[in-house]
DNA sequence: TCAATATCATTCGAATTCTAACGATCGCGC
DNA sequence: GCGCGATCGTTAGAATTCGAATGATATTGA
């Protein structure tokens, strides 16, 4: 098990000891530290859970399955909007539509009053994909977080969303 | 300001509402969703914010940043031991210490007793880059923790840890 | 009207990561 | 001693991502 970001309350304590010992006297947030180092740590290994145990069988990458999610839930839309939902650039959203477009589960055509603009949408194999697999998604989702309970997750999601306001509060939405 | 993973609470629950339109019948847990789809949210956001308010100065990727930290306070250990805990295959740590090594920030020897193995240590160089850059990345996991109250921060990584914990029982250590 | 500026999607090259395959080395059984 | 399977770090090739540059289109201002 890895000491740099450990799960365990005692190795967690002995982490933030090593850390104090390295840094000497220099003031550092310890509690931020922790808090933050298992954001990263957990959403390293449930991503690669979800690509292993979801994903893999579909041949889809975890910005193709976000995409195509996004799509399913919320239909057409253009590719600013969408590269922002997926969080990734419109560069390299342009070269994941041309993937999903390839294998015939998303559509670009242009915006017809500006024609700059080009427009992503869903095909009816891209939605059928996505009610076959979000449900399997869904419950690892469920099964990862199987120990904590409704309140804890609530919880969870509320501190989650305070950071997501202040990241955005200072690198813009 | 992307739907998907919205963090205002009314947006939080307007997707729910979208998704369970979409989904139909179908059982999902939904505590589960705004959980886990708010970690991978904030953990892409607060990476891209780390790499461009601290890495991007140094030239320095996630990874590279991760394994410094490592080394630096916990000293030399093998590559095998490394690679879990920057959370990356054993390839992409052999190209990422060739990249550090070519940079004078770590080191690479042989074991003396088994010819197998290769021992990865900090150079004086990589140690003194740590120990100038790590509070510059504290403070910003300060700073985007800082509407949480400590009590939250505990609660948040303590949330955190139980889903590792079950994520390695599952996928193993 | 039309040139200058802005915005958009895309392309290009570099960097990072992965899986699979490889060669080297070790430990075990005979 | 000596193969044989296991383990290690590395390499090769593919996929994904990004920043910067490019070309097309729209908007603004003189």
């Amino acid at each position: 098990m890895p000491r740099a970001f450990a799960h365990d309350r005692d190795d967690a304590r002995q982490a933030e000891l090593d850390v104090r010992a390295r840094v000497g006297e220099l003031p550092i947030d310890y509690s931020a530290m922790v808090a933050m180092s298992n954001v990263f740590r957990v959403a390293t290994a449930a991503r690669k859970h979800m690509e292993k145990s979801v994903l893999a069988d579909e041949q889809l990458s975890w910005s193709g399955f976000t995409a195509l999610f996004v799509l399913w839930v919320w239909g057409a839309m253009e590719t600013n909007q969408l590269a922002e939902e997926v969080g990734i650039t419109r560069a390299s959203l342009s070269s994941l539509m041309a993937t999903l477009e390839r294998r015939g589960l998303c559509t670009r055509s242009s915006h017809p009053a500006d024609g700059r603009l080009v427009t992503v949408g869903p095909t009816a194999k891209g939605n059928r994909l996505m009610k076959e697999l979000f449900p399997k998604f869904n419950a690892q989702e469920a099964l990862l977080t199987q120990t904590l309970t409704a309140t804890s997750r609530h919880s969870l999601a509320s501190s989650l969303r305070a950071i997501l306001r202040t990241i955005e509060s200072i690198d813009g939405p």
